[in-house]
Order: structure tokens, then sequence, then C-alpha cells
RNA sequence: CGGAGCGUGGCGCAGCCUGGUAGCGCACCUGGUUUGGGACCAGGGGGUCGGAGGUUCGAAUCCUCUCGCUCCGACCA
């Protein structure tokens, strides 16, 4: 992409509303803008990470066994007395009348429209088990919106809905989801960890929560430090091996580890205080497995072996992308801008033209844009007629894991100016040698991070 | 929903207390000089001061109402 055409519209001074880090770079790197209160444009550069955000955990869900569906985000009332929840939800439920008068709302969550679409089709426990997710923008009216996207009232949330005749197979559904989200964050080059929730007012009585670490974050974290230490799975992992899934669940479930609102001093004392960690972090993923609580009420029933009817079991499981990309920023930021993870950035490179106009200088940055495009990189070209300074400034400020500079005083030797934005690290290497590294550095992002 | 605060060119702010017809920095446009870490000179465009009503000869400024936004608390991906 050339700078020049691109829609990249930043702000050197925050806005006065944005009081979280993460709000004013998003805002500063033009990736978002504010429309409402917690309603929010994405500009090009914050939906290119939104929608990367999102293929992640579209690839895990995927990888996991669960299928990928679209529902409305508008849903009729009806649908939402019959599980009763349409009374309980609140004032945080956008309702809203269409031209028949007819009582509609936008869908906070998807629980009682999954159940009506299984319910249509599903007859028989051989069709079990089954997951079907979907991405898609859902509002809850806060009280009170904040943070920028982190938490909006309009956001973007993949949510997951698991079907199985009982209950010991929908614990290994929701063990399958734990560890794929396991491997999301994994794979969003943060450090996340799962958390012993609160089932809260959806029911159920096994949950648990994602974090992501971030000294900015709202939550407090007590956790056993060998947590942090364990390993994620790797891409080859057999989610169809539920003793093995159960297991990796186990270890990373054996160990204390809880946030503020679920706290416990008394077994915290227990854990030995050199193994006590300490953190803070945010919300980025929860889960729950809620068993018949929506599937009684609304006659979601498959037949089983035994030619009996039986409530279907259910859990559900989200992660909003929306606060990922939020997230993200507050655990990679320094005082000149965002520094992405190297597994998930906007662009790979950006590459800056210190002397637009130049002839020599200006062919050598497209040579290099072009081979670099074509090798599968994701090059962004400051190709504007812009002063060094600010060119510096913006590339540190959107945070693109690699920035190359070229400019007439080190063409003259056949080098460019590499630096690596989340170290600071800088070197002057030929095109070649850049090439190399680059592309060494792709190979490894792709073996540790890749789909 | 309780408490606090803020709305003045695109962004950041001053002016308000003590009414006299809007200003600064950045950004933007034109010309020129510059060009390796947010240049300089000259010229220029853009705001009915969130909205409505009131007081007054006169309102950004005082009064009333209203809308929007932010922050703290209770609640949430």
């Amino acid at each position: 992409m050339y700078l020049s055409k691109y829609f990249l519209p930043v702000l050197k001074e925050a806005p006065r509303e944005a009081e979280i880090v993460s709000h004013q770079l998003m805002l500063r790197a033009g990736m978002i803008k504010q429309q409402s209160a917690g309603i929010y444009s994405w500009l090009p550069l914050g939906l290119k990470m939104l929608r990367k955000v999102e293929q992640v955990i579209r690839e895990e869900q995927n990888r996991a066994g669960a299928v990928e569906v679209l529902m409305p985000t508008i849903q009729s009332a009806d649908l939402w007395r019959e599980s009763g929840r349409y009374d309980d939800y609140g004032k945080e439920m956008l309702r809203i009348q269409d031209r028949h008068e007819r009582d509609m709302l936008f869908g906070p969550t998807n629980e009682e429209m999954i159940t009506d679409i299984f319910r249509s089709y599903v007859r028989s426990y051989k069709d079990l088990p089954l997951n079907l997710y979907h991405i898609q923008w859902k509002f809850r009216d806060e009280v009170r919106p904040r943070f920028g996207v982190m938490r909006g009232r309009e956001f973007f949330m993949k949510d997951a809905y698991s079907f199985d005749l009982d209950e010991p197979s929908s614990r290994a559904a929701y063990y399958r989801m734990f560890v794929s989200y396991l491997r999301t964050f994994d794979r969003l080059g943060v450090t996340a960890v799962p958390m012993r929730a609160d089932t809260g007012p959806i029911g159920g009585d096994l949950s648990h929560e994602f974090l992501i670490l971030a000294d900015t974050g709202e939550s407090e974290v007590f956790c056993h430090g060998d947590t942090m230490k364990l390993p994620v799975p790797d891409r080859n992992i057999d989610y169809s091996d539920d003793a093995a899934i159960e297991g990796i669940f186990k270890d990373w479930t054996s160990n204390y580890a809880r946030t503020d609102e679920m706290h416990d001093e008394n077994l915290w004392a227990e854990v030995a205080e050199g193994d006590r960690m300490n953190a803070r972090g945010i919300e980025v993923g929860h889960i729950f497995h809620f068993g018949t609580k929506y599937s009684e009420p609304m006659g979601a029933k498959v037949t089983g072996p035994d030619g009996k009817d039986h409530d279907v079991y259910m859990g559900s499981y989200g992660i909003g992308p929306s606060r990922v990309v939020a997230a993200l920023i507050e655990a990679g930021h320094d005082e000149n801008g965002i520094i992405w993870p190297d597994s998930i950035a906007p662009f790979d490179v950006g590459l800056i033209n210190l002397r637009v106009g130049d002839e020599a200088v200006d062919s050598a940055c497209v040579d290099l844009y072009n081979q670099l495009t074509n090798a599968g990189f994701d090059v962004l070209y400051d190709d504007t007629d812009g002063r060094a300074g600010g060119k510096f400034a913006l590339a540190d400020l959107i945070g693109l894991p690699w920035q190359l500079i070229i400019g007439p005083r080190g063409l003259k030797n056949g080098e460019i100016e590499v630096k690596h934005r989340a170290t600071g690290e800088r070197e002057n290497l030929s095109f070649e040698a850049t090439m190399n590294k680059l592309t060494a550095w792709q190979n490894d992002v792709n073996e540790r991070f890749g789909g």
C-alpha cells in the first residue's frame, strides 16, 4: 500500500476525551473515530487489525471443530420471551420496534437465536457434538461506555455455542474451546491467562475468563507463577482426543488463578510466596457451560440412543476482537506509539522514502516495495512528500514491526537502515541482506504463530 | 443510576469571574527557501463560541431549560 493513496488520518495530539493509552493511540493512529458514546467507525488501519484478529480467531475455532454461521444483528423479541430473558435482560438490551410495531432488539448475544436454529434442524444425537459460531456486531447499552472500543456499546464478538447430548460430552466441548482459546491468544502474540470466573446472570456451573496481561489492565490478577510457564499446544493438536484435551485443561486450571472479583485470600495464602504472581489484565474472552438453561425452555431436544428425547447441553464461548485490538495496544506501546506483536501487525513493514522526487531513491524504493510484496510481505510505503522526522514519527506511531529507511545518504553505499520497532535496534544493511533478514523473520513468525 | 466536569475553526487550548462583536499553537491552501528525527519566511481560507429561550443598547461571557461528551462508583466480551 502506498501511503499517498491510503486513508490514514493521524493526529498529533490525542483528543481530550481519550483517557487510556490504547484509546489515545487508536485515535492518533487513525484507527477509529467515535460516532457516539461507545460507538465507533473503524478506519482502514483499525479495520485491518480487526480483520486480522478476527481471522486468527476464526482459524482456531475451525481447527477446534466449530462451524461458522452468521446471524443477524436484529432479533425478534419473541425468541427472548421464550427463554424468559426479554424481561430479565433489562436496560442493557436495546429495544426497538419496526414499522408494524413488532418488538425487535439489537442482539446483545445469541443464545436464543442459535438455539432456535438448532431446534429447527437437529433431531438426533447422531448429529452431535455440534458447535456453531459467528463473528458479528453486538450491542449492549452499557450504562457507562468508556475506554474507547475497550468498553463500547457496539462491539464485535465471536460467540460460539456448543450442543451435546449429555453433560460429560458437553464438558468435553467446553474443554476444546478452552484449549482453542489458549492457542488463539498465543497466536495473537500476547500472554493471556485463563481465570476461574463467576458464571454471572447467564447461569451455569463452569466458566473461565481469559485475560491479556497488561499493566494498565482493569482487573487485578492473582495467579500461581507456574501457570505462566505452561506450554501452549501447537498446531498439530488433536481435538478429537478428549482425554488429552481434558489433560491440558486440567494443567491450566489446577493452579490458583483468579481476578479480584473471585479472589479468595485463604486459598491465595496457600500458594507459596515465591510462586505468587500479582498482575493486571484485560478480560478478552469468557466461556460458559450452562447445561440446559436455554434448551429446556426453548424445546431444543434430540432423540438419544435410548429412543427418548433429551434436552441438549450447551455452552457459549465469547471473544471480543474489537476489545482484543485495544488490549494488544495496552500490552504493547511506548511513548512514541504502538508496538504490535510480530504475529499480527497491520502491515509487516513500513518502507520510508526520505527523499521523494529523487530519482534514484524513488526507484530503489519502488523496486524494494515490489520485491517485498512479491515475497508475501504486506508493506506500507511512505511515498509522501514529508520530512524525515514526521515520517519516523508516523512509523513509530502506527507501530509496524520493521521500518526500512531509504535516503540518498545510505543509498550511495547501497544500504538501507533497518529498524526493528519493538527493540529499537537499527542497522545498515544491503538490499540483499535486508531481504534475507526479513525472510528469516517471516519464516520464524510463521513457524511460531502461523495457522 | 448516583457523584464530578467539559462543550469556542479539523486537533489541542486561551478568552467567561469583571458583557463591548473571537484569539493562540498545530493542521490546511498558495509562493519561495529547505530536506537523515515532527523546518523557515511571506501570504491566505476556515468558527452565527453545542442548541433554544431570556436579561441587556449590546451575550462566547450573566440567567433558565435542553442536547452531547468525558471521568469516578455499581455492572459487563
